[in-house]
DNA sequence: CAATTTCCTATCTTGTCAATAGGTAATTTG
DNA sequence: CAAATTACCTATTGACAAGATAGGAAATTG
């Protein structure tokens, strides 16, 4: 598997405290609730996207989560890349990577670097607001509110 | 990590032996010494690689391995997704898949499709070829031997 | 103070990766 | 035929992450 239920459950996660923004926080056993994920496992993912500032959380009564940033500003890629355990194409390419001797004559080296940053642009292209919409906000990125017409 | 040592592996013995197919039969003790994979763990890639009839393998005195098709016809692809466990974009979108009941209305499954086929026809542009030439054979293709000035 | 709700630490199971080990079967060569 | 070579086969090990689950501590509200 290349995404693991961690990333994706992070993102459904983003995805319903978008949805329900005018709400304030919201209480993790909403979330889980509606998206059918165990409150306990959800947690160690919220401490994640807590931790890394993507969402805040506040204790006690009328505690709960929110979103830091605006959906329209949060990336695929930045849930993804802070929930992923180490999303890079290849071991090489890791931030403390061990430095390969042989990365001067490797002949796949350039194709991994291409894949990672293929990948980053791929996660890039969905915002958090684009896909609470139900829509599509990839490539075409057409059929906004008002686009003219 | 996205692809493993082992695919990474598979991926260098492929090219390994396209670059010398004048010879014949290669013996896996040769690659293993050229590529600095440890025999006995190349033994079980190769073989997966036999079983899906990339490379044939015969055994004796002037055996070895030999790729079964041109490398020119031979992707990244191919390789990958044989060695590779399980390379798809989420469990969801496996082979054996149990099929999700939030499918219908999952606002993340339009995306996970998406990246499966990027991955697909990312891995396609690249041939064992390719590859082997040192040179890129990926999006621009260019510089090749006489590409003219 | 009592209820709520996030935060923190620990444990468990399962599976895969990466590697190692030892032996069996086929093929060639002397 | 015997011996060397070389691919094939089965099993085991250690490390680690995923995916959960459990119990309690700390903050906040009413």
């Amino acid at each position: 598997m290349i995404v693991s239920t961690k990333g994706r459950y992070a993102l459904r996660v983003m995805i319903d405290l978008a949805q329900h923004m005018e709400q304030g926080y919201i209480p993790l056993k909403e979330v889980a609730g509606r998206q059918g994920i165990s409150e306990k496992y959800l947690e160690a993912i919220l401490k994640l996207l807590v931790e890394n500032e993507l969402v805040s959380g506040v204790r006690g009564k009328n505690g709960g989560y929110k979103l830091v940033r605006k959906p329209s500003d949060i990336t695929a890629w930045d849930v993804i890349s802070v929930t992923e355990n180490d999303f890079h194409a290849v071991a090489c390419l890791s931030p403390g990577a061990p430095l390969c001797e042989r990365a001067g004559s490797c002949a796949t080296l350039p194709m991994w670097k291409d894949l990672n940053e293929e990948l980053k642009t791929f996660f890039t292209r969905y915002t958090i607001e684009g896909l609470a919409d139900g829509g599509s906000n990839p490539p075409g990125a057409r059929d906004k509110e008002d686009a003219s017409r």
